[in-house]
Order: C-alpha cells, then sequence, then structure tokens
DNA sequence: GCTTTTTGTTACTCCTTTGTGACGGTCAGA
DNA sequence: TCTGACCGTCACAAAGGAGTAACAAAAAGC
C-alpha cells in the first residue's frame, strides 16, 4: 500500500488530512514538526510526503531540502503561503507540487494521485483471476500465497488470452492466432502446449480444473474458486 | 533543448505565453484548435504540453485523453475552469498539473519545470532503490552501509538504465540504446556488461537476485529489500 | 612511452524452449 | 464391435539463449 508522511504541526488539520487519505486508500504516518520528519522519512521510507511550511525546530523548505539531497521521494508542499516566491522557491527547493490551504480534499487527493502517477511510474500491467495472477512482463504466474512459476512466451501469451477471456471458450484457431500471431501454427502444437501449461499451474495437473476442454469447441479457463 | 506545445485559442495570450517560454530556454510550438494540437502533438513530439480546456474542435480533455492514450508525455492544464469537478477530472483524464488562469508567469515557468523534471528525470545526481544508490557523476555504486563500488562508464549507464526503471523488465534493444546510444551495439556485448556489472554489485553474483534475467525477454532490477 | 583500465570479440558449455512423432484412451456412429 | 476423430501423455532432438571465461584491442592515466 502507498505510504504518506504527513508533516503539519496543526494537529487537528493533521488528523482530518490523516482521514481523508486513509479513506482513499493510503496508508498514512505522521510527524508534528522538522526534526521528527527527517526521523520519520528515515525510519518509515514512505511512498510521498505532504509537508508545511511553518514548522517547529526546522521549517519545512529546508526539509524538503535535506529529503531531497538524499532522496527522490515525490514532496508535496501544502500550506497557507501563497505568494510568488514561495511557490518558486519551494518548487526550486526539490517539491513536485505545492497546494495552498484552505484545500479541497478531494482535489489534493487527485493531485496526490498525479504526482504519484509520475514518481513510482507505472505499475505493471497484471492480469487475474480469483487466486491466480499473472505478469505478463516478467512472465510469471501467481497463486495468492503460493511461489512463482516461471512461464515461457508461448504459455505467457496463452494464459494471457486465457485470462482475458475467463468464463468463455476459446476456439483452437483463435488460441492459435493469440499465441502463435497470424501465421498460425498446428493444433498439435496448441495441444501440446495446453498440456504443458496444465502442468505448470493445474494443482493436479492429470485432472485439470482450470483450464478446461469443450470437445469440438476449445478451451475454457474457469474462475478459480477460492477466492479472498 | 524542451520542447514545449502550447494549445490555447486566445492568440493574444498564447502569444505572451510563448514569449515567457522562449525567454525562459525552452523551444515552443503552437496550435490553436483541438485538432491541430494533436497534429502538431504528432509532427513535433514535444516534451510537454501546456492545454487549455475550452478549444474549438475538440475540447482540451478531450485531447488530453487521446494524447495520453498514445503517450506518457506530460501534460499541464492552463484553464479558467476552477471547480473541484473540472479539476479532479482533468488529473484523472492523465493531466500532470493544473493551473487555474489568471496565471503567475514566474510560478508557470516553476511549476512546469518541477513537471519536467519528474517526466524527463532531470540529469538526476543520485538514483536509488532501496538499499542500493548510484552516483552517476562519480560513477560509484553503494549498498547501504558498505564502501563505495567504482563503474565504468558504460556499466554506469546500464545501472542507470535499469534504476530509472525499477521493477520493470527492459529488452535487450532498449538497453543497448540505453547504454550505446541509437547506434547500437551487439547483444553479445550486452551479454558481457550484464555479467560484469553483476559480479561488481551483486551480493552473490553466481545466484544474482538484483538483476533478473527474464529469458527471451531482457532483463529486470529488483528493488532490493532494504533492510532498517 | 609504458602500464593499467576498459571495452570488444570469440569460444565453449549448460540449459530452456519448442516442434515433432508416437502411443493409447475415449466416445460417437456405422 | 470396429473405426476414426479428438485429446492427453511422453520422449526425443534441433535450435537458440544465456552465463562464463580468456584473450585482444583500444583508451586512459601517469
Amino acid at each position: 500500500m502507498t505510504k504518506i508522511l504527513i508533516v503539519d504541526d496543526d494537529l487537528a488539520l493533521a488528523d482530518v488530512l490523516a482521514f481523508t487519505l486513509r479513506r482513499s486508500g493510503f496508508e498514512v504516518v505522521l510527524a508534528h514538526d522538522g526534526r521528527e520528519a527527517l526521523e520519520q522519512y528515515d525510519r518509515e521510507h514512505p511512498d510521498l510526503i505532504v509537508l508545511d511550511w511553518t514548522l517547529p525546530h526546522m521549517d519545512g523548505l529546508s526539509v524538503c531540502s535535506k529529503v531531497r539531497a538524499e532522496s527522490n521521494v515525490p514532496i508535496v508542499m501544502l500550506t497557507v503561503r501563497y505568494s510568488d516566491d514561495d511557490v518558486v522557491a519551494a518548487l526550486e527547493a526539490g517539491a513536485d507540487e505545492y497546494i495552498t490551504k484552505p484545500f479541497s480534499p478531494r482535489q489534493l487527493v487527485a493531485r496526490l494521485q498525479a504526482v504519484l502517477r509520475r514518481a513510482i511510474g507505472e505499475p505493471q500491467e497484471i492480469l487475474s483471476a480469483g487466486a491466480l495472477t499473472l505478469d505478463v512482463e516478467r512472465r510469471q504466474a501467481n497463486w495468492k500465497g503460493g511461489s512463482p512459476i516461471h512461464l515461457t512466451p508461448l504459455e505467457t501469451r496463452l494464459l494471457q488470452a486465457l485470462l482475458q477471456n475467463v468464463g468463455h471458450v476459446l476456439s483452437v484457431e483463435s488460441l492459435i492466432v493469440c499465441v502463435w500471431g497470424p501465421e498460425g501454427a498446428t493444433s498439435d502444437m496448441l495441444k501440446q502446449l495446453i498440456y504443458r501449461l496444465r502442468r505448470k499451474i493445474e494443482p493436479d495437473p492429470a485432472a485439470p480444473t482450470l483450464i478446461n476442454t469443450i470437445p469440438f469447441a476449445g478451451y475454457v479457463l474457469n474462475l478459480p474458486a477460492d477466492s479472498p
């Protein structure tokens, strides 16, 4: 879960902020002055910092510079100071976003998410059905709670096609196109590939429950029953 | 030079904007409606887009979505619309920043630079992932608490590319471009370079945990679990 | 100019991936 | 019951990817 460090000496505001962010699905840690902010940063390694400007012990701008000197973590300034000089100074000190109080909670969350989108990068594309997930990029299948299963390129494309059509029967021809492309391949090759994939991901490869054969039609991926 | 596409149907404002940005050292191209914006984007491949909301032919939000569908280029909305709904809608459509008119030129430039810093990745002095850091200038890799590891120029560029895409698989081709440039190199050279880098930074070079091989796909840098 | 470092080249090995042929079981229809 | 289509299973071999190592060429440092 994405962890956010909130730094504000106004306890009431910090609480409201924490509540808002937690409700949006973030994990929140708090600090109420500059020194504590740096300590918390070192201890918690948050994914983003929301920083007030006026703080006891060390002002927000200094905190921003110090953090930036050793890390690239996104920093959002949230303060009552609204002059051009302040905004520019903060951004040049390495802040990623500058929001003035009072703020709209909805907008704040949207802006944080925009910053995070850039900083963390795109989340990897992961397909899933029930307890089974597939990381296409890494070519890994995963049973919830199990160890990752390495797949070959062809196996990955096959499972990908099946996952994208959970519960729908895919014909041999369409599967061949999905896996080998328009050039095609023989149905024996698909047969073999299905066999190999089953041995890797079926709980009991001898009695397939996941990839079902529909005779004279094709194959279908059943949604595994053990769901959260 | 960094190229910025300005999209605004208010000719006077667009000119002022262009002047401001040119004086700040940017290259500027203009478009005055939605369709032209997409054309200019395809032709010029700008590094950033400044986008008005209300445009002839196609509104800014649609332009934003369309561009975002095919590219990752940073987009800054610059508009008179200030309601929460508008801001949230734009950010969720993929905009990186939302600035309301009237705007302060200084602040605008500072915000654009903050966005660019994130998106392009400033000539980042120090990159890090978990307990591993890389000082590009000094060509030193560092394990938290360990002694610095000297890297060669090629090794540095390789690790830099991997660090900038932590958790994402990079193909052999793209890595070659990152390290040797568009002229390219053979995959054997990359293989050898990976081998050499692993021997320097892997805790156990014989069983790599940091730089993982995804056979037939490429390599990926795993975020090392940093011990607190 | 000489030494050291860095980079490119080649060769060898191991192992994975994939295609292919073969064999047997099942089931519907003649 | 026989037959043929379909499917699961297995073993084998070709092809190629990737790790390793040693050596040569090129560049950098003194």
